[in-house]
Parts: structure tokens; C-alpha cells; sequence
DNA sequence: CTTACGATTCGACGATTATCGAATTGTCGA
DNA sequence: TCGACAATTCGATAATCGTCGAATCGTAAG
């Protein structure tokens, strides 16, 4: 697939208000790696954005599918990862993007 | 608005083909600032992403919305700036978002 | 094996969106 | 003032999307 169309699907993924939550909560899982207990996922998500099951289980199949992050079984529970190579690209793509700086 | 909501509208914007590639031709149009005759828009566009001028008229309204543009009228033709603030903000997340890397 | 529970799939429904053609507005030049 | 042309608005239509409830699947624990 060429870049273009990766970003699209990106930004597309990243362009809804649950989602992006979804994604946010998923970057900042990576932060505190605590693991204490389950950071996992799904249900915990369910309540904190007031969305059924059903429905965070949709959003998160796009965010796989716009390569944005990863998921594992773990047991029961299902565990999120960011995708830093899809982070890289993002970031690739606004920091070429900056403006000449030499005026 | 709240930032992240204002990233999510962008997110969107950018989050449709046809939209995105308006939104790279006008960066774009900004490194070949040469103002050759007209890089003005719409009915240019138009033709190069084989959609109407309604259509795209649409489109540009909502990379405004999004404020990732403005435009300005220059006679008859319609000219677009991305906007600088923007792109800043859409830097800033993914740039603050990156991976410790210190493992 | 059965139960409990987390996650997924399916089908449906309402809401939003992309696009178009037709009509309209705005601006310049004859 | 009129004609040409760029852009916008309006209304309609088809397609996509977000959400849900119900049913199902997968796994762990009893």
C-alpha cells in the first residue's frame, strides 16, 4: 500500500472521538508499564467511555486495521500495543511537512 | 475547544482521501512559492482529483473548519494557506507522544 | 463438563458523509 | 450593463459509519 493511503487510514482511524481516546489511553499504557493487575482491556475501556462491548471491540479492530497498534491474547483479557513504526511515519509525515524556516 | 478535540477534527479532515490530497498540494504549493500566473485552486483542483467543484468547495470548507487552512479570495480565484499553528499542534502531539527510549 | 466471564460476530438502525446537478453569487473585462 | 467564468449554496441520493442487543466463541476456574 503506498504511504499516502496508510496515512489516510490513519487519520481516519485517529478522526473520531472514542478512538482516539482509545488510542491515547493505549500510548499512555506504555508509560506507566506496570502491568499491576491488568491494564487490560475491552471491559475496563467499556466503562471509562461509556460504550458497549461490542463497540469498543469494533473500534479497536480499526485501529489494528489502520496498523495502529497491535493486540495479544493474554488468558482472557486482550492487551493493546502501539505500533512504532506507524508512530514513526506520523511523526515523519508533520515534521517534513514543517515550513522552510529559512525566510 | 479542548486540544484534543481539535486534534480529532483534524484527524478527520485529513482522514479522507480526496481531502488529504488537497491538503498536500496546498503544503506543497507553499515550497514552490512562485505564484506562476495561478496555483489558485478549486477549478485547478478540481480537474486533478476528478471530483466537482462542489465537491471541492465542500472539502476546503471543512480544512477550514478544521482550521488546517485558510483561504483568501484573490479576484476571481481562491487562494489556500495551510495554517502554521496547526501544523505546530499536530508536531507537538505525536513528537511528545514518542517512546522513552532510553530501554 | 459446566459455569462464568471477557471478547467477538452478526444484524439492524439511525446518523453522518461524499458526491452530484442545478441554481445562485461574486468578480472581472468587454 | 452584460457576458463569462470561478466559487458557493441547495437539495437529493447513495454510501459509509457508530452504536447497540443478541447470539456466539474462547478461556480459565470450579
Amino acid at each position: 500500500m503506498k504511504r499516502d493511503d496508510k496515512l489516510v487510514k490513519m487519520f481516519r482511524a485517529l478522526g473520531h472521538p472514542n478512538r482516539f481516546k482509545l488510542f491515547v489511553e493505549i500510548l499512555d499504557a506504555r508509560s506507566h508499564e506496570v502491568e499491576d493487575g491488568h491494564s487490560c482491556f475491552v471491559h475496563t475501556i467499556m466503562n471509562r467511555l461509556k460504550v458497549g462491548a461490542p463497540t469498543v471491540s469494533h473500534h479497536l479492530k480499526e485501529l489494528v486495521n489502520a496498523d495502529l497498534i497491535s493486540t495479544s491474547r493474554e488468558g482472557k483479557f486482550l492487551t493493546c500495543q502501539v505500533n512504532d513504526r506507524a508512530l514513526a511515519l506520523l511523526q515523519k509525515f508533520f515534521v517534513t511537512t514543517q515550513k522552510d524556516t529559512r525566510s
